[in-house]
RNA sequence: GUGGGUGUAGUUCAAUGGCAGAGCACCGGAUUGUGGUUCCGGGCGUUGUGGGUUCGAGUCCCAUCAUCCACCCCA
């Protein structure tokens, strides 16, 4: 018999770690909710094309990463590497960018891309992000990162460290990649072979080549900073100045590089150190051209995503978000037929009115009654046998304290929830 | 796609090429109505899979799959 295996890559969420996934999302949904923002979900598959469009040609998601498919009658999708071409495939088809105003949208949910697992990635992954369409103002640059901290901080991470810079427009991106393939042509014949295609197709990408000889010609290569134009450069200080009057600390890198094409001016990244080789649990910018370059009109825009993998991993190196197990506040033994008979309208009547209240028939002897009421690390122990039946009454144990009292049923449900609610 | 490490019981790990074991967890019991501690009992597991070498393979070799780490990429 063939033993079905889960496909390399994705991952079960567990109940035992599903009361965490729960957490995070739900004070990712609350952050957002605070800043103004409003919850879209779009489909896990689009049209390949979308993606190839939006991301560029050249890029690895596209080139290598991403699960392409055709359907029964020869359309070709894609499984969602990422979620912003989705949002913005959205808000076009909706006319949105017609409608004008600002739109603030987040997103939740598994994107897919095929990588070689590793620590921190997975084929089958899920990312939070937001999306703010419509306006150019640096302020909101400011605000959707000041989102993405607040998030971080309500979990309670403190290892984090935030990388900013920008990467101009268009125009100022022309320039810089002239003026980097000016200062790395002389050594163009030393280089490795992936900087060799870099140098062609994307100059920028020269500047993080992890391989030492490449980095050695790195030294005083020019910096995108120096290369923006007036607005841009403008921008990229207000984003600063905004950042600093919310006490948003940060630290200005010129080697982040948002991997997708369409990004512009404000790239950031968010660092957690300790997390291995993927050690970036947010990154993410504005993308003034991307909404125009899906067929709709010139609207600027700017937002984010994280991946939850990585935040949990960094979560957990801080100790953070330890969720403890659910725990029945009472359960009901029932000794003899007679017993069983009063223990299941009590044991419903205590559901009904939200009480997590066990019973397990299988448990034979009381002594393994009082064992499996231990091991589930129930607060009471609720007890009917012929004592009980006798006197019309059920026997209520503390199993922290050890007292035992003599309850009427019917007043069992208000003294547990009296006891028991702080 | 490239390189390296690791795959043995539910789990964490043992086992010179020579009878596959232990802790924890789990289940049961210690005169059938009182838990936690203690004691006793309960394990043939396709040693990830498929080949090969050998009298004999968990152990050596090859392949394959998975996983971990790194490159790469990215969140």
């Amino acid at each position: 018999m063939m033993r079905y295996k889960i496909p390399r890559g994705t991952y079960d969420i567990l109940p035992k770690d599903s009361a965490k996934w729960q957490y995070v999302q739900r004070v990712f949904r609350e952050t957002a909710a605070s800043f103004g923002y409003e919850e879209i979900s779009t489909p896990i598959f689009e049209m390949a094309e979308l993606f190839e469009r939006s991301s560029g040609e050249s890029s690895d998601v596209v080139q290598k990463e991403m699960y392409r498919f055709e359907d029964q009658k020869g359309r070709v999708f894609a499984l969602r590497p990422e979620g912003t071409a989705p949002v913005v495939r959205s808000f076009v088809e909706n006319h949105l960018d017609r409608q004008g105003g600002r739109h603030k949208y987040y997103y939740i949910g598994p994107m897919f891309r095929y990588d070689r697992p590793q620590k921190g990635r997975y084929r089958q992954f899920y990312q939070y992000g937001i999306e703010l369409i419509g306006s150019n103002h640096p302020f909101f640059d400011a605000e959707v990162i000041a989102l993405e901290m607040r998030f971080l901080k309500a979990l309670g991470l403190r290892k984090i460290r935030l990388e900013l810079n920008s990467v101009g427009c268009a125009g100022c991106s022309v320039d810089y990649d002239k003026a980097l393939q000016d200062f790395f042509r002389p050594h163009l014949a030393e280089l490795c072979g992936d900087c060799q295609t870099r140098f062609e197709q994307k100059p920028r990408r020269l500047l993080d080549c992890k391989v030492p000889s490449c980095k050695a010609f790195r030294a005083g290569a020019p910096s995108q900073l120096d290369y923006l134009d007036e607005p841009c450069r403008e921008h990229f200080a207000q984003v600063q100045s905004y950042l600093d009057d919310m006490s948003i600390a940060y630290t200005v890198n010129p080697a982040i590089v948002r991997g997708l094409d369409y990004y512009t001016n404000t790239a950031f990244e968010i660092i957690v150190d300790d997390l291995g080789a993927q050690n970036s649990i947010a990154g993410g910018g504005r993308y003034n051209g991307l909404i125009s370059a899906v067929g709709g009109k010139e609207t600027p825009a700017i937002g984010f995503a994280g991946g939850f993998e990585r935040l949990l991993l960094a979560l957990e190196s801080e100790n953070l978000a330890l969720i403890e197990p659910q725990k029945p506040l009472v359960f009901l033994i029932a000794m003899g037929d007679a017993a069983q008979k009063l223990v299941l309208p009590l044991l419903s009547d205590l559901r009904g009115r939200g009480i997590y209240a066990e019973y397990n028939p299988e448990k034979g002897s009381f002594k393994a009654q009082m064992k499996a009421a231990d091991a589930m690390g129930a607060a009471y122990a609720g007890i009917i046998g012929e004592d009980e039946l006798a006197s019309g009454k059920i026997s209520l144990k503390d199993l922290t304290s050890g007292e035992q009292s003599s309850v009427d049923p019917r007043d069992l449900p208000h003294l547990l929830l009296n006891n028991c609610t702080p």
